[in-house]
DNA sequence: CCATCAATGTTTACGATGTTAACATTATTA
DNA sequence: TAATAATGTTAACATCGTAAACATTGATGG
C-alpha cells in the first residue's frame, strides 16, 4: 500500500517529514494559536507522544516548520534576483517586491517567523560551525538576510557612482530591509487600510521612490 | 488597610484595572509565552476564575492590556510631533524616531500588539460607533495610525512645494509607516546584526535619507 | 539464522491552562 | 429591610506539553 521511494524510517515512512508537512498545513488552516503537537500527531495517525522521537519539544517542530518556510522564502528572493543578472537596482526592486509578495500570500508564515525565534536561532547556529550555509538538516541555499545583504551591496555601488549618496552599508541595509519588512507586515496583517491593490501600491513605492 | 480614592468596585477595589496592570507587568517579566490568566489572577490575590467577571476570556484581557500599551504609544508619538509645532518635516522625522524608540525600549509591547489583533479590533470598533476616538473604555487621544497619517499629510504639502514628488497620499503613508514599523521590528527583535547604537543608526536613516 | 540492540511508536500519567457552571458574598436599591 | 445585581470562589472538565515505562520493529553481528 505504502509506496515510497525513500524508505528512510520504518514503522511510519519518514514520520519526521510528515510531521513538518502536516504541521505546516495545520498552521495554514488553524493559525498559530490553533496549532498543537497533539493535532499534528493525530493528522499523521500517530500517538501524541510520537513526535518526541523526532523533535525535542514543540518548539523544535515549529522551528523545523519555520525552516521549511524560510527555505521557500529564500528561494523566492533568489528567483527575483536572478531575473536581472546585470542590473543591481532592478534586482533590489524585484527582490523587495518578492519579499512583500511572499508574506502577503503566506500570512501564516509571517506569524511563524515572527513568533518562533527562527531568525535568532538561525543566526546563532550559523555562527557555530557550518559557516552559515545550512538550515538544520535542510539543505538550503542561504539565509534570506544574506541574499538581501548582498543585493544591497551591489545596489550601493550603483547609486554611489551616480549620486554622491553617503549612506554607509549598515544604514542602507537597515533602510531597505526595514522598509520591505514593515510594508510586508502592514499588508499581510491587513493593518494598512486601502481600497485597492496593495501589492501594486507596494511595487510603485519600491520602483518610483524607495529604490528609484 | 486598603486606601483607595476611587472605590469603583467593592470586594476588590477595581480589580479590572489591577488585572490589566499586573498583566502588563507579567508580560514584561515573563514574556508573551509565559503569560497566563491564572498567573495574573494569582498576582491580584484572586481566584483563577475571577477575571471572567471582567473579561469575556483571555483574549479580551490581552486586548485591554494592548490598549494600555497603545495609549502610551500614541502619547509618545504625539509628544514627538509637539516638539516641532511649525515644521512638518521635523515632526515626521521625530515621530518616526519615537516610533522606533518606543518599540526598542518596550519589546514586549511589540509582541503584544503584533500577537493580539489589537489593530484590527481597534479599526473595527472605530468604524462602529464612536468615530474612532476611543480605545474601549479607555479615554485616549487617538489611534497611533491617525497621528501618523496626519503627520504624513502635513509632510506631503512640504515636499510637494519643493520638489515635484508625485507620490500619492496612500503610497507615502505606506512608505513612511512601513519603514518605521519594519525598522522597529528588526531592532526590537534583535534581528538586525549591528555592533553599534541601533537607535542612532535609525535616526540617521530618517534624518538623512528617508524623510530628508 | 537467530539473538541482541537501537530506533521508533504507544500507553499512561502528571501538572498547567482556559473555560464554564454552581454556589457564596457583598453592595445597591426599591 | 428584602430583593437583586455585581462580584468572587470552588469544583469540574477538556486540552495541552511533557516525561516515563513499555512494546514493537528493523538492523546487526555471531
Amino acid at each position: 500500500m505504502n509506496i515510497c521511494l525513500v524508505q528512510e524510517n520504518y514503522h511510519h515512512d519518514d514520520l519526521k517529514s510528515e510531521l513538518i508537512e502536516k504541521g505546516l498545513k495545520l498552521l495554514d488552516e488553524e493559525g498559530y494559536e490553533g496549532f498543537s503537537l497533539r493535532k499534528v500527531a493525530k493528522a499523521c495517525n500517530v500517538s501524541h507522544a510520537a513526535p518526541y522521537r523526532h523533535f525535542k519539544n514543540k518548539d523544535e517542530l515549529i522551528l523545523a516548520i519555520g525552516m521549511e518556510a524560510m527555505a521557500k522564502f529564500s528561494q523566492s528572493l533568489q528567483n527575483a534576483v536572478n531575473q536581472y543578472p546585470d542590473d543591481p537596482r532592478s534586482q533590489l526592486k524585484e527582490m523587495g517586491y518578492s519579499y512583500i509578495k511572499f508574506f502577503t500570500e503566506n500570512p501564516e508564515y509571517l506569524r511563524l517567523i515572527f513568533l518562533s525565534d527562527i531568525n535568532k536561532r538561525i543566526n546563532n547556529s550559523s555562527q557555530d560551525s557550518n559557516g552559515g550555509h545550512c538550515f538544520a538538516d535542510k539543505e538550503i541555499s542561504e539565509h534570506p538576510f544574506e541574499i538581501l545583504y548582498r543585493a544591497v551591496e551591489r545596489y550601493k555601488t550603483v547609486i554611489q557612482s551616480n549620486t554622491d549618496n553617503s549612506m554607509d552599508q549598515d544604514a542602507l541595509v537597515l533602510y531597505c530591509w526595514g522598509l520591505v519588512h514593515g510594508i510586508s507586515i502592514l499588508i499581510s496583517r491587513k493593518e494598512f487600510p486601502y481600497q485597492g491593490d496593495h501589492l501594486e501600491l507596494a511595487r510603485k513605492i519600491l520602483w518610483e521612490k524607495a529604490f528609484a
